[in-house]
Parts: structure tokens; C-alpha cells; sequence
DNA sequence: ATATACCATGAAAATCATTTTCAATAGAGG
DNA sequence: CCTCTATTGAAAATGATTTTCATGGTATAT
């Protein structure tokens, strides 16, 4: 799977012309090895604890050009900070937030999507990606009160 | 209509001791009187013409007030611009965007907002927000290609 | 291997949206 | 009209992200 994935980058890198460094199998093998929806800062700070000299432009540079191939998905939860998640081909999932603590989880639901292309369109769109969302308090959070 | 947000705006302005300005006037009868989801931007240059003195830190601090009073609601479609739409109580609607003109179009739909209860509710989380949108080609970009 | 051409990097500066600071001003109630 | 305190506008500050630029690295042709 995490070969898989590399093997698409790398493809992608060589497609475009672009060059294979060590900064990028750096960043690479730090994305794919953590949870999903890291921050841009937290992917930066982890790499830097083992490698110094890594410039903070070059995780920014490097992670849009994982969402450009493919291999990853930009998103957001409205607290400023851009997230990336692992994106597998065809598949999609969305997310439930706590708010209070920040937990994300993910799900994916047949019946909703199917309901999404529906209203599209009904409503004259040709949808190709779609965010939804929830945002609420988690079970763990709910007991601690 | 707009009478009784100006009036759900001035009460909450009281009930919080805030005052009633000729500032926060303007600026909502300014966001009544647009179309939905402006960029605070876009609200601030409309108004900048009539009232060349009004200030961008003004605008800023005021549309988080309506969203505070419950007449505006904040929304982001990815583009780094803060948007305010009108909220109405109890009600919700959902987005499609065309990624190709920008065009925004709102929808609500039952069935989607009962399955979002019932997959939060398997999670165990208790929901309070959502947020949904659709993103692709609108009818008129699909026709124009 | 060596040269060549061009891409990538890191550090710092620049940018963009938003927030804060601060001194001056203006509401609300007495 | 006075006083108390919230509000305003301008400018500076902030935080996230992007760009610049001189230097270094990579791939390919020689």
C-alpha cells in the first residue's frame, strides 16, 4: 500500500519533468507514516526533529505536490490550518469533528453520496468532489462532563 | 423580513450592552441588501463607496457580530476568503459551488440532514453543526463548452 | 565520468487575510 | 451636560502561506 503510493509519486515526479530528491523521500516516507490529517506544521516539525535542516517552504512546496499527484487530499476543519489526508484512489470518505477535543473520524455512507449526485443533478451539476462535515461533541467528551 | 433581523440585531446588541452605532447600521443594512455569501471584502469595498471613512477593521468586527446575534452565519469555500451568508432561525441549506464560474447555489434537502443524524449518532457523537458542499460544473458552464 | 541545463532547496523577505493596539470619539444613562 | 465605557479608524502586529534568490543537486547528453 505505502509502496503503491510511492510508486504513484514517483511516477507523477517523472512524468512532469520534475526531479527526485531526498527532500521529497523525506517528506514522503514522513507523510505516509502518520495518522491522517496532520497539519503542515506538525508534518514540519516531526521531519525537522530528525532531519534540522529541512526548510519549512519545502514541506509546503512538497505537500501540495502529493495532493497534484494524488497521493494526498488538502482539507480543512475551520481552525486555520491547512491538513493533508491520504487519498486512495476512488475512494472518499468524510469526517466527524469534536469540537471539544479536536477528534476526527472519518465514515463514509453509500446512502448520502448517492443522495449528493442525486440533487446535483437535480439541480443541472456535474459534481466531481464534494466536503461534508460534522461537527459535534464526541462520546468520550459527552461522558467526561 | 429584514426588518425583523435588524430588530434580532439590535436586541441582541442591547442584551450584550453593546450600542447601537451609525457604523453597524450601516453595515447591515449594507449586507441585508446583498446577495448571500459575500467575502467581507467584497461587503467592505460595496460599502467603502457610499461611506468612504468606514473602516476594514469595522467591517471585520461587525460581520462576527451578526454571526454572534444569529443573522449571519460564516462559510468558506476553500478560496482563503471568509464568507458571511444570511441565516435564518432553524433553518439550514447546503452548497453547490461551480468550481469553473463560481456561481453558488443553495439546497436543503431532509433525507441527507436525517442520515447525517443517524451516522453521528452511530459514532456517538452528539452533532450541532454540519456542512456540506458540493463542488463541480454548473449547467450554464457545462453548455458554454 | 564530465559537462550542461535546469530544477529544487533553505533562509529570509514578501504577501494575504485577519486581528490587535491605541488614541480619539461617540453612545447611553444619570 | 457629564461620566463611563464601548467603538472607531489607522496603523502595526500576527499567523499562515508563498515567493525570491543565490546556491546546490539531479538527470541527461557528451
Amino acid at each position: 500500500m505505502k509502496l503503491s503510493k510511492k510508486k504513484q509519486f514517483h511516477d507523477f515526479v517523472a512524468r512532469r519533468g520534475l526531479k527526485s530528491t531526498r527532500q521529497r523521500d523525506i517528506i514522503l516516507d514522513g507523510f505516509l507514516s502518520t495518522d491522517d490529517h496532520m497539519s503542515i506544521e506538525e508534518l514540519y516539525l516531526k521531519l525537522r526533529a530528525k532531519y534540522p535542516n529541512i526548510g519549512y517552504a519545502t514541506v509546503y512546496r512538497t505537500l501540495k505536490l502529493f495532493a497534484e499527484s494524488g497521493i494526498a487530499r488538502e482539507i480543512q476543519f475551520g481552525d486555520g490550518q491547512t491538513r493533508y489526508e491520504h487519498a486512495a484512489e476512488g475512494e472518499h470518505h468524510d469526517h466527524l469533528v469534536c469540537t471539544r477535543c479536536g477528534e476526527v473520524q472519518e465514515f463514509s455512507n453509500e446512502a448520502i453520496e448517492k443522495l449528493q449526485d442525486k440533487i446535483a443533478e437535480d439541480h443541472g451539476y456535474l459534481v466531481h468532489t464534494h466536503k461534508l462535515e460534522l461537527y459535534g461533541i464526541c462520546s468520550k467528551c459527552r461522558k467526561r462532563e
